[in-house]
DNA sequence: GCTGTCTTTGACAACGTTGTCATATTCAGC
DNA sequence: GCTGAATATGACAACGTTGTCAAAGACAGC
């Protein structure tokens, strides 16, 4: 009989104060810590809580007291699989624990539905506040939310129609500085794979390439821009037909982790991972190790998930300032596949 | 002014009512889908309930009911940016967000004070069910809160003094597996690099790499024996250090993910890695890329995940039968690393 | 018209807790 | 002994919701 099914109903301070010989007031002074209990009864009710297995009830206590805080807070993160959101759900479920607060993470997988069924989910719960990865690209249902008492912190993507605290990555400048590194080492054929274009970042990144390219001078040919790429299979496959073309590139930037996989699968399948030069965007674990090792765009999940967490609590703590947006800024490592020349 | 502090109370059944010229409990019928309400009174408080942003509040909705449920589930993982408890989170996340159930998930970080004030915020929150990879080694305390109505189920780590499901990974019968492998293709002096001995699931690797050279008749050579290694760069030096011996190890198996990345950069730095073999404990991402290829026992934390949500589900839906062990196996991937052969 | 059944609706208490306020007790200062 | 203030304790209502039960209305069958 492993899990008996409600076999003991759970105590309420109603068993606990009349164990303890007392009023249910006095058992809720002392356990919430308040002052005015005499030593010889707070013992006593200590006592009687102990025997008793009682557990203080945070549900019915939030429902009664006046804030109305649950001390929890939603994180709405697009794939709690995906090694940058972990990290950053890491940290900031280590600087919520400190406060007493749990987290409640969810993944909406590119989904704008879910998005809004998280939302109102999370809302049901009343959670006191949220730090969203959004999908979706219009947030202004989130307005009634936050006139309730909700705070939200977007993470990653900012807020679309909704005017809100956001910690984001310098996506366009990052894919700048990378493909102009390629540049700096006289590549002027440089494909860019990205992800899906209705993700606002994929599209920051897709800017910055262009922008790089202008910047010296070349005309952006629409055949080295593939964008709308799902997966690392995917990703593969783009890198088999770029180098297919005629004039196939002598670089590749790869706009995201997975799909950077995917292009240095392609480029190993074809022979050609030490012939064309290879930035991504994003770290991608153990690419130091590889041959070429892969120069890349680091993100920092840890100072992004600090960050989040750190606006979020201030805005709990009262924090009426006007709205910021903070940028996490990208580091590049430069390990080898960046650093490869093209042919003469 | 982006958070105004509490501009406007949430709205309660009771607005929604005055609004639709009702009563409580008809709202309260609405909002549930109870039937018995006429179509057009429905009509009216639904349109009440648009009217004023209303949400139905789920913790005083549990207070109520006599279930007691609160449709919220805790997860307590060993480090949820870990790759493999990441995977675990999404896939149990995945399952309960079909039954309208959010997850509390958490990180210990091998800390077993942090584990027992987990449970205990959880059990304050009526977490209706617990999935737990635990890091103490007596969960005897969890017995009053599955008396009082907690179902529990363990992943990863099988529950101590304490009987509880569990869904386990053949650590031992997997590493045994991997050790033969290396002894198949001729090796005798093989290395263990291990997690810390206190960890349950780093012991039975252990004693599974014991089991495989004991079949082959080959002697436990204590020099070979490395454990408590905490993290990659230890594993880098230990490794480094194997190599120096008098008698080198000619293969190595690393008990955990971390510790095969160190192991690997280990071998790199020494311009050992094709000439000593190394299977490796847990899948690590891009492994099919290096050179050579790590052979590897993967786990399958889809299926862990899976088997987790649903042994729980089942608990919370009633099931009593006696508590179950489950095992998922892990799968013997040879990329080329385990395949290497030992000098003649 | 009367009875019985069924449907729709609402009044009220209760879930476990805490805020408010009143009462009882203690003790210092005169 | 009396007053006043400080301390300790408890009675009661309230948080937002739902279970229970009763009442009101509709309608069929006689």
């Amino acid at each position: 009989m492993p899990e008996p099914h409600n076999a003991l109903p759970r105590p309420t301070i109603r068993d606990v104060a009349a164990l303890a010989g007392t009023s249910l007031k006095t058992v809720s002074r002392v356990v919430n810590g308040e002052s005015g209990v005499s030593d010889e009864l707070s013992l006593r009710v200590r006592s009687a809580i102990d025997r008793l297995g009682y557990r203080h009830n945070l549900t019915a206590s939030s429902l009664r007291r006046g804030d109305g805080k649950t001390h929890s807070v939603g994180m709405i993160a697009s794939n709690v699989a995906n090694p940058l959101d972990a990290a950053i759900h890491h940290t900031i479920e280590e600087i919520a624990s400190r406060r007493g607060v749990v987290v409640l993470a969810s993944s909406l997988d590119e989904d704008p539905a879910r998005e809004r069924q998280l939302v109102e989910a999370f809302a049901e719960r009343r959670v006191d506040g949220l730090i969203m990865m959004p999908a979706s690209h219009d947030h202004s249902y989130l307005v009634d939310e936050r006139r309730m008492g909700m705070s939200i912190v977007f993470v990653d993507r900012p807020p679309a129609f909704f005017d809100a605290d956001a910690v984001l990555v310098d996506n366009r400048d990052g894919t700048n500085r990378g493909v102009g590194h390629l540049m700096a080492h006289g590549h002027r054929r440089i494909a860019f794979l990205g992800d899906r274009r209705s993700i606002v970042t994929a599209a920051e990144r897709c800017r910055g390439y262009v922008e790089a390219l202008e910047a010296n001078g070349v005309f952006v040919e629409p055949d080295l821009v593939r964008q709308d790429i799902l997966d690392s299979e995917h990703a593969t496959a783009a890198t088999l037909d770029l180098l297919s073309l005629d004039e196939p590139p002598t670089a590749i930037f790869a706009a995201q982790n997975l799909v950077t996989i995917g292009v240095v699968r392609g480029l190993r399948s074809a022979g050609k991972h030490h012939d064309i030069a290879l930035v991504g965007f994003d770290d991608v674990p153990m690419s130091d190790l590889l041959d070429p090792a892969i120069t890349v765009l680091a993100q920092d999940p840890a100072a992004i998930g600090r960050q989040a967490a750190t606006t979020l609590f201030a805005r709990l703590d009262g924090d009426r300032s006007s709205t910021q947006t903070y940028i996490v800024p990208t580091t590049m490592i430069t390990r080898g596949s960046g650093e490869i020349q093209p042919p003469r």
